[in-house]
DNA sequence: CTCCATCAGTACCGTACGGTACGGTTCGCC
DNA sequence: GGCGAACCGTACCGTACGGTACTGATGGAG
């Protein structure tokens, strides 16, 4: 980090110029493939068109790729803020059914189930840092999404709750249930993908009807 | 399975021998300790006291062992069916808390981890059945006891649901919400079990308040 | 033009693992 | 007692991967 950055760097301020982002991009092409077998150095090269050797300068070594593969992956999903306007009880569904569309789409995408795969995979290993940044990276900003779209909602007198995180654990578990276990353990999503506009509807209406304010 | 099996074989026939099944127990205790990595053939063997060859007489080749691996430990657990016997509004409740309670404790176990970990790593690999075989021989066996249960309250008159998977689903996630996933990715599990029966209560609570019969 | 940094491509090394083969031993059966 | 099957321990082989070193090409700076 001495002197000034020359190379041009992707949009993120995350000190990585647009080769190595290119080479991540191939990277996580690769996982997605073909598993984390297929992910080796070599491939990763070849698949890049790059040598190895600037593997290891740019990411000092394997974990280190893996590890700047979540955050590349990471880094490319932004958050849209809920605006703190006017919320009726219809908005208001509204932007849960949103929320939980987006979270079904998001754990049901093929990248982010290589990367959750990847980083249980390797969760094993004692030092392994990979389980934390993905839950870092990933949980809690969709964490955060859900937290403030709950809060908005109970100061305008629509929802009642004391926890805002079993709250948001009850609504994360009627959307989900055991959905991403199963697509993480193999099972085929594409029957389920035709659901989810009435999935999160169902769940939606359930965690409203545990903790929508009874009018 | 020509011929008399003279060898003693374990509990259920599962045409393992005693020999067979000491050696699996060895392998699943290799698995929890070091993950998938320190599971090797020599590992096992050495483990075991037994050869590597006999291994891949018994079993085949390594995806041979791990399938016996996840098949005998399911073998190990049995499903309490629940009597039908005169079911109060109390005695549901029960019932479904000490459900909640052993799934949340079978799901934060060692041996359950490591074996959900082993194959959901494998899952990205095309023929892997490893996701499908603890697919089948989890989530099913403890889905058909919920199942049953339910069934046993709506015929009770003390629940009332119209898609029974739907319920348990909804069960399910209000008991489990994001916590398996957490603990798959490594996070320490001990803040976890302390809560067990508060959160096991909670979510029955809050599944009765959804599904349970308004009288 | 010259120098220097960067990088692609490749060759190389050590290691670790899956799978096989073989010698020696135990144990049940005739 | 002798035979044969099962099996332990170990040595062995081929392969694949992580990581390093080297060579040559490219391109920008002075």
């Amino acid at each position: 980090m001495q002197g000034v950055q020359t190379a041009k760097e992707t949009g993120a301020g995350s000190g990585l110029t647009e080769r190595q982002g290119a080479v991540l991009e191939q990277a996580l092409r690769l996982l997605v493939d073909g598993g984390e077998r297929a992910l080796t150095t070599a491939g990763v090269a070849r698949a890049a068109n790059c040598s190895k050797e600037s593997l290891y300068k740019w990411f000092g070594d394997r974990d280190g790729l893996l590890s700047a593969m979540i955050a590349y992956q990471a880094s490319k999903v932004r958050t849209l803020d809920v605006s703190a306007e006017a919320l009726d009880e219809a908005s208001l569904r509204a932007h849960l059914v949103a929320f939980a569309k987006d979270l079904l789409e998001v754990l049901a995408g093929d990248v982010s189930l290589a990367l959750n795969r990847l980083a249980i995979g390797q969760a094993s290993r004692e030092g392994s840092k990979l389980g934390r940044l993905l839950e870092e990276r990933g949980r809690r900003q969709i964490g955060r999404r859900a937290g403030a779209l709950l809060e908005v909602g109970r100061k305008a007198g629509l929802l009642a709750f004391g926890d805002p995180e079993e709250a948001y654990g009850a609504l994360y578990g009627l959307v989900v249930s055991d959905w991403h276990l199963r697509m993480l353990l193999g099972e085929d999503p594409s029957g389920l993908k035709k659901n989810f506009g009435r999935r999160a509807e169902r769940a939606v209406d359930a965690f409203l009807a545990l903790y929508g304010r009874k009018e």
